[in-house]
DNA sequence: GCGCGCCTTGCAAACGATTGCAGAGCTGCT
DNA sequence: AGCAGCTCTGCAATCGTTTGCAAGGCGCGC
C-alpha cells in the first residue's frame, strides 16, 4: 500500500499524505490526524527505496572485509565476527542498518561499485589485504570511508588500527625475556597488518634470527604448515603467530607432535579473541582493543558523513600473559 | 556520474546507455563497445537504488534477531554471530548482500516495516522471542520469510530449527544416567525455544523434580543468579543451561563457590558454540547443527523468493559429551 | 468593500534507472 | 520505384517518494 493509494482514499494529494506522515507543520492538525489514523488502519508504510532515492541518503552503512590474500578465509573468522558484533551494536544504537557486502576483489572496481551504488551512506572496511592502492584511490574522492588496518606515512584514507609494529615488538621482547632463542613467525606476511607485526618482531629481536613460516591463514593450512615444519628439523622454541586462530592451529600441531607448550615451545598469538582465554594452555597473546577501536571507527565515520574533519587513530596493543608463553 | 551524463557525452539517449551496459542484444555491437569503453574510462556505475526501485528487486536479504525478551542481549552473542557467519557465507556465495537490521520490537510494526520497506527480497529471522504472533501475522501476507526457531502445530510461518524438546530430553536422560537427582534448569523459560528445552527436560526427568532458576540471559545476570542460588541453600547436583553462554557463566560461579564440576555439580549446555570445547572443564552440550540448519534456511528462503513451495524442517540435536557432565 | 497576509493544499519536478512501443534508416526483392 | 522487413535508437512512462512554488480560501483591519 503506497502513499498514492492512501491519498486517493483520503481525498487529498500524495504530497499532503507525505507531509502528514512526516509531521510537516504546514499541514493542518485535523488533516494530519485523519491521515495518520487512516494510515494506521490500512497499514501504510512508505517505500524506503523511493524515499532514499529522493533524499539521497539511506541510513545504512556498508561493512566489508576484502579477501584479497586469503580467499579461503570466511566470514566465520572469529576476529572479523567479533569486530562485526561490536560495530553492529554501535551502529544499530545510532539508528543505522548494516549492509554486509559481497567482496571478492576479482578486479579493482569492487570498492567503486560499493560507494557508487547509492545504497549506503558510508563504508567501513576491515583489513586492507592486498587492496591498499584501490582503497587509497577511492578514498581520494569518497570521504565517508573508514578502514580498520595499518596507517602508512602519507596515506590518504582514514584508518583505525592497533600499532602492529609495537605489538610485534612486545611479542619479541617477551619471548626473549623468557630466554627463547629460536624464534619463528607463523603466518602470511603479505597483508599489511601482518607485515608490520613481523617487522616489529624482527626489529625487537635484534641479533636473534627470526625464521618465517609463511602460509595461508586458513586453519587447516596453518596446521599442515606447522606439522611439516616440525617434521623437517629442529623445532623452534618460540612461535609468534600472526593471529590467535593461527596460534590455535599451531597449538594443536605441537601437541600432536608430542611437544610441550610452553615447556618445549612458547606460543604467542595476536588479537585476544574470546577463545584465546580458553585454549589449553590458555594463550598468551597481544590484545587489540576492539571496544575502543570500533567506537573510534564509528565516531570517525559519522563525523565524515556529517562533513566534519577527522583523523586516523592508533590504539595501543597490550600483552596478555596467560600460560602458553 | 550517472547514465544520463554518459549518454550526453556519447551523444545517445540514456535508454541506449542502459541497454548497452546491460548487454541488451538490440543495441549494435559498435555502439555497445563505444559506450562500454566510455563508461570504463569515466567510471560510470549505475545507481543501485534507482535500479532496485524500478526493478522491484534488490539482491539483498534482511537478517534480524528480535530482542523481545532479552533487551540486554547483544549482537555480540556468540550463537547469533556464528549463525550469522554461516548465513553470510552462504548468501554471499549466491550473490546476495545482507542487511543486518535494527530490531527492537517496541511495537508490533517492526517486521511490517522491514518487509514493506522494499529494501530486501526476503527476510531471515533468528529466534522468535516474544514476537511469535507478530511473525505469524506478517507471514500470512509475506512469503519470503524464514525463521530459525520452534515449529508449533498449525503454524503458518516457515521455520528451521533444532528439536528443542528432544534436546531437553537428551540432556535429562544423560544427567539421570549419571545418577543425578537434584536437577536445575538455568535460564529464561519465556522464549519459545527455551520453553521447549525445559518442557523436554521435565518430560524426560519423569518423577525427578526439576527446579527452575529463571533469569535474564545476559552473562552477568546469569552469573549473579547462580551465585545467589548457591548461597541460598543445598546446591543442585546437575545444571541444564538454556545456552552454552549461560552454562559458562554457571561454570564460573560454581568454581568461585569452590564446587567441583562435574564432581559436585554436572553442567550441560546447549548450542555447542566454538567456545564450548575450550572451557574448563570442556562443556558437555547439546549441539545444534548449524551447517545443515543454515543451509536449509537459505535454500528454503530462495525457494520462497522464486515463488516455489517450501516446508519447515527440523534438524536433530546431538549430545556432545565432554568433561562437564 | 477591498486588499493584505496567513493557513492549507496541490501541482509538478525532481531522484536515476529500465523498458514497451514506435519510428527512422537501410537493405533487398519484385 | 515501391514496399516489406530488419536493425537500431529514442521517446516517454514507470517505480514511490519528497519538496519548492504557487494558488485558493478565508479572516481581519482599515
Amino acid at each position: 500500500m503506497k502513499l498514492a493509494d492512501l491519498a486517493a482514499m483520503a481525498g487529498v494529494s500524495t504530497a499532503t499524505v507525505s507531509r502528514a506522515l512526516s509531521g510537516h507543520p504546514s499541514v493542518s492538525k485535523t488533516t494530519q490526524e485523519r491521515i495518520r489514523a487512516l494510515a494506521r488502519e490500512h497499514g501504510v508504510r512508505p517505500n524506503q527505496l523511493a524515499r532514499n532515492l529522493r533524499l539521497r541518503s539511506t541510513g545504512a552503512i556498508a561493512l566489508a572485509m576484502p579477501l584479497g590474500h586469503a580467499r579461503t578465509q570466511h566470514l566465520t573468522d572469529p576476529f572479523f565476527l567479533s569486530l562485526l558484533g561490536f560495530l553492529a551494536d554501535l551502529l544499530v544504537d545510532r539508528g543505522y542498518d548494516i549492509l554486509l557486502s559481497r567482496v571478492l576483489p576479482e578486479n579493482d572496481e569492487w570498492l567503486d561499485r560499493l560507494v557508487d551504488s547509492g545504497r549506503v551512506d558510508g563504508v567501513l572496511l576491515v583489513g586492507q589485504s592486498d587492496q591498499y592502492d584501490t582503497i587509497e584511490r577511492v578514498a581520494a574522492r569518497y570521504a565517508p570511508l573508514v578502514v580498520w588496518g595499518v596507517n602508512r606515512p602519507g596515506q590518504r584514507h582514514l584508518t583505525i588500527g592497533s600499532d602492529n609494529i609495537r605489538g610485534g615488538g612486545i611479542a619479541a621482547t617477551h619471548l626473549l625475556g623468557l630466554g627463547r632463542q629460536r624464534l619463528l613467525f607463523l603466518g602470511d606476511p603479505a597483508p599489511p597488518e601482518f607485515a608490520e607485526r613481523l617487522a616489529g618482531f624482527r626489529d625487537a629481536a635484534g641479533a636473534t634470527a627470526v625464521e618465517v613460516l609463511s602460509c595461508e591463514m586458513d586453519p587447516d593450512a596453518v596446521h599442515a604448515a606447522v606439522r611439516a615444519r616440525l617434521a623437517a628439523g629442529t623445532a623452534p622454541d618460540a612461535i609468534f603467530a600472526a593471529s590467535d586462530v593461527a596460534a590455535m592451529s599451531a597449538l594443536r600441531a605441537l601437541t600432536e607432535a608430542g611437544l610441550d607448550v610452553p615447556g618445549d615451545v612458547a606460543v604467542i598469538g595476536y588479537d585476544d579473541v574470546t577463545l584465546a582465554a580458553h585454549t589449553s594452555p590458555p594463550l598468551t597473546t597481544i590484545r587489540q582493543d576492539l571496544v575502543t577501536g570500533t567506537r573510534l571507527m564509528v565516531e570517525t565515520l559519522l563525523r565524515r558523513i556529517a562533513g566534519e574533519t577527522a583523523t586516523s587513530a592508533i590504539v595501543p596493543p597490550e600483552l596478555i600473559v596467560r600460560a602458553s608463553a
